[in-house]
DNA sequence: TCGGGAATGGCAACCGATTGCGCAAGCCGA
DNA sequence: TCGGCTTGCGCAATCGGTTGCCATTCCCGA
């Protein structure tokens, strides 16, 4: 251990509660009624014993009472990442919507465990991990996998999920409407004159894939036909984004709009496209996805389908909550709506 | 709860090691060891423990066994997010680090709880909550009242912080050279033909300090005098920063550079500029902190000083679990470089 | 003075695992 | 055949709270 630490002072350190029954001249079982406000113990015992408490600075064990008790007033957390692509987390979007369920489990006196490995993935290791150490789960993302996720959610109940509401599945869902999104990115590019459109995501992800058809949709009766539109399927992470907007452009695309499945996918084709001299939103319009809190700051400023994280995260805690609750969880479907900024402003 | 849930499949299902000791027909104490691989248990009763387990879905209590053991296996992690400003967690710099810190507790068998509130803060809640639920705690940040974080530590034995090797504090460190990276900048700058530079960040917050320190040292000697040299202290944030440049500029500043404290806030500043019609790097060239994932993928690419995350996510793992282990938690000072991008290449 | 009932507090079982220790069976050589 | 050693397994205590139920005290009216 270190050295140097200046002695601890001297005043009553309590461990346990009985400790705290001991010094207070009570049985245990009055300490526990006190600190759960009892009714069963008097006004001046009561403030004796949490006086004591205080000072001492003694704080209840939260295992062994979560063992008694049957719960463990925790919620966990799952990041649905990709095997091929573990930093898929480092994504913003990501932090934003974990900052605002953080609060607001804490809100409530619960607390967050943070998984990154699915607990639905094969292997017996990941299931051990995701059994009896939350009261609940909140899984971020259906991912490309969404038959293992319902799997899942049928032998877990108390799942909530952000994602979309697809057919057949176990657990109730919290996100913002991705056909939609997709059509209103669609609906604006060809507004604003464009013609030649590319689409960039991985369309195996359930929600990348519902953002592709939504766009698709929104073409019909506007004269572009999808077969102008181009799909490129790759992961979701900037570096794919760069490398294969770069090559597409360098290879004399004449496409003038891009559509990207996140706001980090949008930025780095915005940085493929400037490396090559290709004017945003000029030459090409970019239109990214989630309105993550940066979309607003880069240069050009990101037009973007917004989903609001602050919502979904309260959104989902209350879900989980609801069903520890014993009621039953309702899907929400966030409002869903484009920013527009300059990166797909009126061509000029 | 849910309607339409298909009935669960009628193997059996254990929940406890109790059901699983009868069914195999041996004491609880056999199933407890077997599961532990104790070499007291034949290896075909173990096998066969093993395979009951398996069938019938088991899965250890973690609460009952953290109880016993006295280790919850479980690593608290805190954000020092300043109460002004909640959202500063958004920071992708943070949840790449969490996302390192997670895989190295992960391959070390440990959860990771996520804490967004200070437990070294003010109120008997905070406390509360801090106690008793892990074994160690990794807090990012020393922020902006390192003695409240001293306090903590001396009270908390196994606290691993992020942060600088400040005198007098009371828990190991894992972090990058604030002081070098920001003379790294610095010396950068003025290489690069730039006079008149401008510090973005909020001084007050302990790393923060140490790179203006840097950067103002690293003028010695140029025949840049420190006071041509603007120091705007500001929160940790993308708005700021962006408002802050912009109200600087509009007043005609004739500075030729800035160095912020986070890459959010270059990339903020750079918007700043570029609303203004300032050419970047041409009239005014930037550097960053932290080369977070998307630095290399902004317009303009992001010069940066490095703080290599995966590297230090790992660090901070080893250290609190060595203080676990009884051992002394040594400091670590990461590698500190400067990554040129185009922000601030050689004046055109 | 005594019985009844409200108010307060204590006893002990319990949550589900881990582990020190003791016991029984099997094996060996003498 | 017998004692001693090794190996495998079970008993029961234990971790630190929570809670049903019973015991005690006290106050009051009859």
């Amino acid at each position: 251990m270190k050295t140097g630490r200046p002695a601890t002072s001297d005043v009553f350190r309590a461990r346990t509660m009985a400790e705290i029954a001991e010094i207070a001249g009570v049985a245990e079982s009055t300490v526990s009624r006190a600190i759960a406000g009892s009714n069963r113990v008097s006004a001046e015992t009561k403030e004796r014993i949490l006086r004591l408490i205080d000072e001492s600075g003694y704080r209840i064990n939260s295992r062994a009472r979560s063992l008694r008790t049957q719960e463990t007033r925790t919620i966990e957390v799952v990041i649905a990442i990709s095997e091929t692509n573990r930093q898929h987390f480092s994504d913003p979007f990501f932090s934003q919507i974990i900052a605002s369920i953080g609060d607001s489990l804490a809100e409530n006196g619960y607390d967050l465990l943070l998984s990154r490995a699915h607990p639905w993935g094969e292997g017996a290791l990941a299931d051990t991990l995701a059994v009896k150490r939350a009261d609940g789960v909140i899984v971020i993302g259906q991912g490309r996998n969404p038959e293992a996720l319902n799997r899942y959610a049928e032998r877990h109940p108390n799942v909530i999920v952000w994602g979309a509401r697809i057919p057949g599945r176990n657990y109730a869902v919290v996100g913002s409407d991705n056909a939609l999104g997709g059509a209103l990115a669609g609906k604006h590019l060809i507004k604003s004159g464009r013609r030649r459109l590319v689409f960039l995501g991985d369309v195996n992800h359930v929600e990348v894939g519902l953002r592709h058809l939504g766009l698709v949709s929104s073409l019909t009766g506007t004269g572009v036909t999808s077969d102008q539109t181009l799909m490129l399927s790759m992961p979701f992470d900037s570096a794919s984004a760069y490398e294969t907007t770069r090559r597409l452009f360098e290879g004399g695309a004449r496409h003038d709009a891009i559509f990207a499945a996140s706001d980090l996918m949008a930025i780095a084709a915005i940085r493929a496209l400037s490396d090559l001299g290709v004017r945003v939103p000029e030459d090409v319009a970019v239109i990214g996805y989630d309105d993550i809190a940066l979309a607003e700051y880069v240069t050009p400023g990101l037009t973007t389908v917004r989903q609001d994280t602050a919502a979904g995260g309260r959104a989902l805690v209350e879900s989980v909550l609801s069903v520890l609750g014993g009621r039953a969880p309702t899907d929400v479907t966030l409002p869903t709506e484009l920013v527009v900024r300059q990166s797909c402003g009126a061509r000029k």
